[in-house]
DNA sequence: ATTTATTATCGTATATTTGCGATTAACTAT
DNA sequence: ATAGTTAATCGCAAATATACGATAATAAAT
């Protein structure tokens, strides 16, 4: 009786807010948005001066957070210059808003 | 010159947000949580009987989000009756909320 | 003491993530 | 054309995550 599986059919909202989530669930992540944001951009050096992790491994994290759509990156060569996705992280934040509403969860439990 | 590495010290606040994120970081996790939001509680085996994934692995997703510490787990024998946890559920949205805040990256850019 | 019902844990396989150094690619400037 | 600068990608290793079936654990009820 195994439950056959893989595929899933999950909702567009959760495959997205899992997504995002996913994206966010790394604290270097966590950093470089948080960085992004104080600076309103950065290029990809900013961020190796400033965290004890190789290039390539911030170019990676860099590469999560573009395909999870959190950030763009636009080409400034030599360099690259990253910022914030407005659009998609008003996106996530909605998602996350429905998520965390007060009526998502409150109840009186166990 | 490698950037030795390996722990680098995040604030409590970025690990944890890091670690909520991480948690929700997959869809059938958000399903339970949907799921425990509308049944306010609910045992291992609705959710089995829900889901199309063995009992394991739900158990499995259940010990990540306990974990957690998104859910409680309380023994009614033989069945564990699981639901939220309200003050770390509390806590994760006023997380996400410092991150998703107007002023934290609300920038003309790029 | 045995059986039943429920759920957690173990062992395993596979896939993904995270990190690194080395190399390649892209574009400037000489 | 050559050299310089910056960042992405490749190849690799180690760790973690995800799924399964099988087994163990827990407590109730017979």
């Amino acid at each position: 009786m195994s439950k056959t599986l893989q595929q899933i059919d999950y909702s567009k909202e959760t495959e997205a807010l899992a997504r995002f989530s996913k994206a966010l669930g790394h604290p270097t992540r966590l950093i470089i948005l948080k960085y992004l944001s104080n600076q309103s951009y950065c290029y990809t050096g900013d961020l190796v001066d400033v965290l004890p992790l190789a290039q390539s491994t911030i170019s990676q994290h860099l590469k999560e957070l573009k395909e999870a759509g959190l950030i763009d990156g636009e080409l400034k060569p030599p360099k690259v210059k990253y910022c914030i996705n407005q659009k998609n992280w008003k996106k996530a934040s909605k998602l996350f808003s429905t998520i965390f509403d007060e009526d998502f969860t409150d109840f009186s439990c166990c």
